[in-house]
RNA sequence: GUCCCUAUAGCUCAAUGGAUAGAGUGUGGGCCUCCGAAGCCCAAGAUGCAGGUUCGAUUCCUGUUGGGGACACCA
């Protein structure tokens, strides 16, 4: 059996939290082989504490031990060394877990700090290793309006931006226009823009018949420039609903088009011809890509075996080139691509190729959004461009509103498949659970407002014992490692979930518990309490870009 | 055929290998002389199937069945 070693180091007051949590963890860890990675976590059930760790049990599955052993030894560690009257509670549960209850007063004090700090409780100014981050998203292609798959990816990105900034990560948000002249598809644009073809039928309704200048305009030109025009038109159609409607603000649009003016293309490709990568073969040039684990090689320069395409470089090439861009010229620490699921397929040949240009696998992470799956009172909907019927996400927003519609894309993980029925989106748009939050919100200030400003003083924190009272502060002192976990994993819907927790705290406490009419000490109090709320269900909501309402 | 995602309550979704699998919605029943009832409380209701690893599996592995998707010198 072994024992522990290290010692608890006590911060000075005032107790911060968070603090006290990593010391607990880096005491743990000490005595850890190496490997094993300690969790505390917020128990779902209030029974098994304000906090809970796993530690014991991973420790005694590493040595072999009896975990409730190995317990009693971590408990008796941090209670000799944690700050008097930190804890309320230290308790162990089998199979071996240890439950921790933090005393009021270790509460109370940091209820004090959320409203200290304000709308930068939460947030981190460390500097991290990994900082100066690009994080891509969206990109849809300037062919078409945004449709509501793509909603996924937009407020995903926009939502992670927030939070990784808000962790103290270096962001830069970029959308990337694949406009590129020679590229097939804005060919095909410009071909069906002058009536040569009908590859995407609803450009005639959707833009041209409502722009007959347009139209007149791009019937003079040839389908290549057409396509090229039309595709900008398109694209600034695009922007401005992101901008003025979806409310997302990027810090860069990256043209495709632009990788061709500046030559980068070629400097790509000769990149990858010094480091011997590439090889000639039907008179197509490919890049080895089985050399580095992917299951074929990969064209990079078209052969003659489609007339008048012969030398154009492929979309991989020019997506290399763009991502050589991110890396080498642009010198980005770190990329994070948001594609949809349709692509997946394509991920491995550009991690492939990066790794093989020597950037560290870890150093450019891919995220996979999954389908919106569509469907009207049941029934399937195929969305398809070349048919033409598209749901565009405007109409989407114009019908169940903006905060409803984030809300719902955000509330579900990346990963999974989402099922979206346009025909109750409007009537399950009332039921939104976002109305159950911005409630909680609403009646915060309400309280406040009705409260007066200026009368009040902060009050004795110390009257905050109820069970709602504390339950309160409980879920509260959850938001600044719930930003650090995400920061770490990306499950952006984990904050949704939190902001109906604590909205669901906030409920009780309103139903069960008087703010006016209490006793003057208690009700001032209550009002920090209350304040507190606002700022950390303001904080969490201005991360996921929903709008605070006064009165709903 | 190969590869990726997925299977949890009537429906839509949660659950970094942990404790009695959580919410919303729907269904049935309660709560406003009291800070806004867009709220609160109670009830019934679920891990596709078969193995394996583990003290412990919704989670990991194998097989199987069903759903979605990708397999271009399109993007």
């Amino acid at each position: 059996m072994q024992s522990l070693s290290g010692n608890f180091i006590a911060p000075l007051n005032p107790y911060k939290l968070s603090m006290i949590l990593q010391n607990i963890i880096d005491l743990i860890k000490k005595n850890v082989n190496r490997g094993i990675e300690p969790e505390i976590f917020a128990p779902e059930q209030e029974k098994f504490g304000h906090y809970s760790t796993n530690a014991a049990l991973k420790l005694a599955k590493a040595a072999r031990g009896n975990p409730m052993i190995t317990a009693g030894e971590i408990v008796d560690k941090i209670s000799e060394t944690a700050p008097r009257g930190f804890f309320e509670k230290i308790e162990i549960a089998p199979p071996g877990f240890i439950n921790f209850w933090l005393s009021p007063k270790t509460l109370q004090n940091e209820l004090k700090i959320i409203l200290k700090q304000k709308q930068k409780y939460g947030s981190s100014n460390i500097k991290h290793l990994t900082s100066n981050i690009l994080l891509e998203f969206l990109s849809a292609n300037p062919t078409g309006p945004i449709h509501i798959g793509n909603g996924r990816g937009a407020f995903f990105g926009n939502a992670l931006a927030n939070i990784l900034k808000f962790a103290g990560y270096k962001v830069k948000t970029e959308y990337y226009v694949n406009n590129a002249r020679i590229s097939e598809q804005i060919k095909n644009l410009g071909k069906t823009a002058v009536g040569e073809s009908s590859d995407y039928p609803y450009v005639q309704s959707f833009y041209l018949n409502k722009n007959q200048k347009l139209k007149k305009q791009l019937s003079k030109l040839s389908s290549g420039e057409a396509g090229y025009e039309l595709a900008n038109h398109i694209q600034k159609l695009n922007r401005h609903f992101i901008e003025k409607k979806l409310q997302i603000k990027y810090d860069a649009f990256f043209n495709e088009e632009s990788l061709f003016k500046s030559k980068e293309i070629e400097s790509a490709l000769k990149l990858l011809k010094n480091k011997k990568l590439t090889y000639e073969k039907d008179g197509a040039l490919w890049f080895k890509a089985q050399n580095f684990g992917d299951s074929e090689d990969r064209v990079l320069v078209r052969s003659a075996r489609e007339a008048g395409r012969a030398g154009a470089p492929t979309y991989f090439l020019t997506d290399l080139a763009y991502h050589i861009n991110k890396f080498f010229k642009r010198k980005f620490g770190k990329a994070i691509d948001i594609w949809g699921a349709d692509h997946h397929g394509y991920a491995p040949r550009l991690k492939f190729a990066l790794k093989a240009l020597g950037v560290k696998e870890e150093l450019f992470e891919i995220i996979i959004t999954q389908f919106v799956r569509l469907s009207a009172g049941g029934k399937e909907v195929k969305m398809s461009k070349r048919k033409g019927d598209i749901e565009t996400l405007e109409k989407l927003i114009d019908e169940v509103g903006l905060d409803a519609a984030r809300f719902f894309f955000l509330a579900h993980s990346a990963g999974s498949h989402i099922d979206f029925d346009i025909k109750f989106a409007k009537e399950r748009s009332l039921k939104n659970p976002v109305y159950y939050v911005q409630y909680a919100y609403v009646r915060c200030g309400s309280i406040i407002r009705k409260m007066g400003n200026g009368k009040w003083k902060t009050g004795n924190l110390y009257l905050l014992k109820t069970r709602e009272d504390l339950n309160l502060i409980r879920q509260l002192i959850c938001f600044p490692k719930m930003i650090e976990d995400i920061a770490k994993n990306y499950q952006v819907h984990n904050l949704v979930r939190y902001a109906l927790e604590l909205s669901r705290a906030f409920h009780n406490f309103y139903e069960k518990e008087r703010v006016i009419g209490a006793s003057q000490d208690l009700a001032e109090a209550r009002l920090a309490l209350v304040k507190g709320v606002q700022i950390v269900l303001k904080n969490t909501l201005e991360l996921l870009g929903i709008s605070l309402p006064k009165r709903m």
